[in-house]
DNA sequence: ACTATAATTTAGCAGACACTAAGTTTTGGA
DNA sequence: TCCAAAACTTAGTGTCTGCTAAATTATAGT
């Protein structure tokens, strides 16, 4: 294909640990809507004072159904609270998840910066590498700004 | 809430754009799948010369019939060819995402190990990191290699 | 050639997330 | 106070990605 000359051998990784790279990928594509879903109730309670279901479905950019069915799950799983025409809350446990989430987003979107993006383009992007970033990748990340905040270029 | 003073104001984009991100989002997500599996395809291919649905299944760590319900998807969208019995090719279209997947996947890995990612590290973060970096945030990480790449530190 | 083993397919099920359409509240303005 | 508009819920679907269990089918070793 194309003249490319085979780029390296880049030998498979055994199929253990292949499989437990794609294995721990699920894992975190499945909790990123929850995490998405609590980030967002956590601004819009901070930012606006409440968190309702039409707003999330607006900036989700979904139906309010879909809201409605997902919350249930973040119910179910003990992270969100609702009061029926008064909004969204969160639990404590919900809130832990929230702050975690924002940490992260904000250290994803300072990297991206600090990499060169525009700040749009890092917010967007943000969004989805925060999920997939491991804590070792963000310590990175951090020790990255660390360096570079300190002493730029 | 806590100590924190409230990092920072961080205003909510207009919803429009917000809920843009998301809806971006969720067609990264369902791209990745695929991806994935042709990627894999692509690699078994070149390293052993076959791809196989049961080397596929282990890689993935799935159940084989998860792979035959995948893989007729990625058959039914024109990816992928199956031989029964003689594993798996792609097709000019599939080669075309794998070649992409490839590309993204190493500038990925290269950029991570620049940034101070051990390889093990890497390769795994690269998996769930390439599905969701736009155009711009790859140029940005090429940028940065091409830069840190020629002048080390 | 046969047959045991391995590979693949089929069937049936579950859960998450999305949709539309059709109810139900609740709220708040006239 | 009443009632229309807005918010929320319910019902019924569809797709994707998984799973297990039960066929098939092909390959390969004896």
């Amino acid at each position: 294909m194309s003249g490319m000359p085979r780029a390296s051998p880049r030998s498979l990784p055994p199929p253990e640990d292949h499989a437990a790279r794609f294995t721990q990928q699920r894992e975190a594509d499945r909790s990123a809507i929850a995490e998405d879903y609590v980030e967002l109730i956590a601004d819009l309670l901070q930012e606006e004072g409440e968190a309702r279901a039409v707003d999330i479905a607006r900036r989700m950019g979904v139906a309010q159904a879909t809201v409605a069915a997902t919350v249930a799950r973040l119910q179910r799983d003990g992270l969100v609270e609702t009061k029926p025409y008064r909004g969204l809350f969160l639990t404590p446990a919900g809130q832990a998840v929230a702050s975690a989430a924002r940490a992260r987003h904000e250290l994803v979107v300072r990297f991206l910066l600090a990499v060169g993006l525009d700040p749009e383009t890092a917010e967007a992007d943000a969004e989805g590498l925060e999920h997939h970033a491991s804590e070792k990748a963000l310590a990175a990340f951090a020790r990255f700004l660390a360096k570079h905040e300190a002493d730029p270029k």
